[in-house]
DNA sequence: CTGAAAGCGCTTACAG
DNA sequence: CTGAAAGCGCTTACAG
């Protein structure tokens, strides 16, 4: 049954295994009669390369290592699937491991990588540390951070414009007439959860105004959902916008402030997300709310990781690419405040 | 930089190549002094050994391939992550392959599993042609549906309980009063799609009833919107209860209800689903559905795989597990009918 | 164009 | 316990 090799094939094809090999690689020289003859044989005895085999004298495995995670957050199945397509056109295959936000795990994944030889690596969402960088360094993989990046020192990185994004939000949340603007940060150990703080914060700023309350949400819909009921849990003076720093939290928010607290949207409170998951066009939250340009994110990383496969020399670039707001109903606008 | 080899360790370690080799293979035999040489060596050098290599001679690449579909339902992405980390649990690695309705790219997919030499092959919601599985049978790799089945001729299968499953949702609409009960069912050319819809009209059958309607939802947002929208575009009798083939699909329907044609959900019509995806106990759905038990699901389906792998002689078995209906407040039950 | 041969990095009997 | 040697299935100069 299991394997047929090439030596089989030469034989029933009455060729060397040489030939055989050398009809399976394209662009090598056989001859017509040749061709056939070992295509005949390859094919009556369902012949295919092994290649790991040719991986181990080429040196090129055509496997990318993904590290993913969070992907209860539309965001990153949809990475996954582009990633995915992306990679195949090129000829890439992909071997995935899951990440939580523990280190000591991460690290556990980069050798497992190493191990298996991948020519590259897309850590989604995940921090890479000094060593593991380096261990990678050495062993000659690059390795590429996508919505994350750790400064110039780190790794090269491609992420959406999170600090003018945010930026935007705030501008566009004042033109609409809100005076307390809250703002529920994505985790705030991670680049794009204090980006998007800053871009907020630096937006408010050149209005004069601060916001009336900045509380991580960790990512997580439980914690988001906490401090939206914290926002709310006394009889003081309560925000009038919120912008939340992703959608996934945004839902859970919006879940919280409607269902749990009567509190309508827009007319109440604003409500602004983060990422433009497809579920944020959805009838029941229409959420208004920054797009991360995935298909152009996906494919800038893709390509970038195979230049730097092709020249591990290339110089590592931090990438942002510019986002879009999506004004849906969850956030009142200034033309619905004069009207 | 790249590749350290076993025999640049048995070097610097002063021992023959044999004894790294033999230092990294869990229970084989080297003495303390031998040991400790090498991992020093290995230490220095940063080795690791080369799994591809090791591949070629065990003949365990110790990867599993993964075909897997509609990630954009949140099942999907969920059954890969607890998939990702029950494999990995046992030391296998996943090499991923998004798949389309698409045969033709799914026979592409099988080959390129089989020349990476995977150890096992986890289809969920594809089927496989004759062919492909024939010609997994001859590769001597094993194949296992997921929340699939394609009849007793068909490989091994992992789904739950579909038409019993059904045929329950059926018996709890009827019990909760409603008198025409639609039907938008998974796409008919899957098991899963045929098997609720036969569950269901059993169910109803039981009662001496019929299906207001049936209509094929294709698991796509927008047909399953277009069905909704049809059903309820003409002054006719409408339907006072809708069960959706899955969860994705009952999404899109509420959504046109409320938010299209501002129908309250469950006062004027009854909504049930399938699979309780983590969406459906979100506030803004809070949708009654029955649960697809994917933990249980997903660990039948990698012990099996496992066993068939040790055991290519395994009989083909087809598991089906029990779902449990999960009520929340998209649909009125027998008790709100008689209060 | 073609075949014999070396070698990719490893594991595994085998003899000592 | 240890090393020399064969071999996993392939690619790739090399000589013809």
């Amino acid at each position: 049954m299991n394997s047929v090799t090439s030596n089989d094939v030469a034989r029933l094809a009455g060729v060397s295994q040489s030939a055989v090999s050398r009809f399976f690689t394209p662009g090598a020289s056989v001859s017509t009669k040749t061709a056939e003859k070992v295509q005949d044989a390859a094919k009556r005895l369902g012949y295919r390369p092994n290649v790991l085999a040719r991986s181990l004298i080429t040196g090129n495995s055509r496997i990318i290592g993904l590290v993913v995670a969070y992907l209860e957050n539309q965001f990153y199945p949809e990475a996954l699937e582009r990633l995915s397509h992306e990679l195949k056109k090129k000829g890439y295959h992909i071997l995935v491991f899951m990440a939580s936000n523990d280190l000591k795990e991460t690290e556990g994944i980069v050798e497992n990588f190493i191990d298996y030889q991948v020519e590259g690596i897309i850590a989604a969402s995940v921090a890479l540390s000094q060593n593991l960088a380096e261990l990678c360094r050495r062993h000659g993989i690059p390795v590429l951070l996508f919505n994350r990046h750790q400064g110039s020192e780190g790794p090269p990185s491609v992420t959406s414009e999170n600090i003018s994004g945010s930026h935007a939000v705030a501008e566009f949340l004042v033109r609409g007439g809100h005076k307390r603007i809250a703002h529920i940060s994505g985790w705030l150990g991670s680049s794009t959860g204090r980006d998007r703080e800053n871009g907020f914060r630096a937006g408010l700023a050149s209005f004069g105004m601060k916001p009336f309350a900045c509380i991580d949400g960790m990512y997580r819909r439980d914690v988001a959902a906490d401090v939206a009921r914290a926002l709310f849990a006394h009889s003081g003076p309560r925000p009038d916008a919120i912008f939340v720093g992703n959608d996934h939290m945004a839902f859970a928010v919006m879940d919280v402030l409607r269902c749990e607290l009567g509190i309508r949207i827009p007319e109440d409170i604003s409500v602004v997300g983060y990422d433009d998951v497809p579920l944020a066009a959805w009838g029941a939250y229409d959420l208004t709310t920054m797009r991360q340009p995935l298909n152009r994110m996906v494919e800038t990383v893709v390509h970038d990781l195979l230049h730097r496969i092709a020249d591990p020399e290339a110089d590592p670039v931090q990438i942002r690419i510019e986002g879009e707001l999506k004004i849906r109903g969850s956030a009142r606008t200034a033309k619905e405040r004069t009207a």
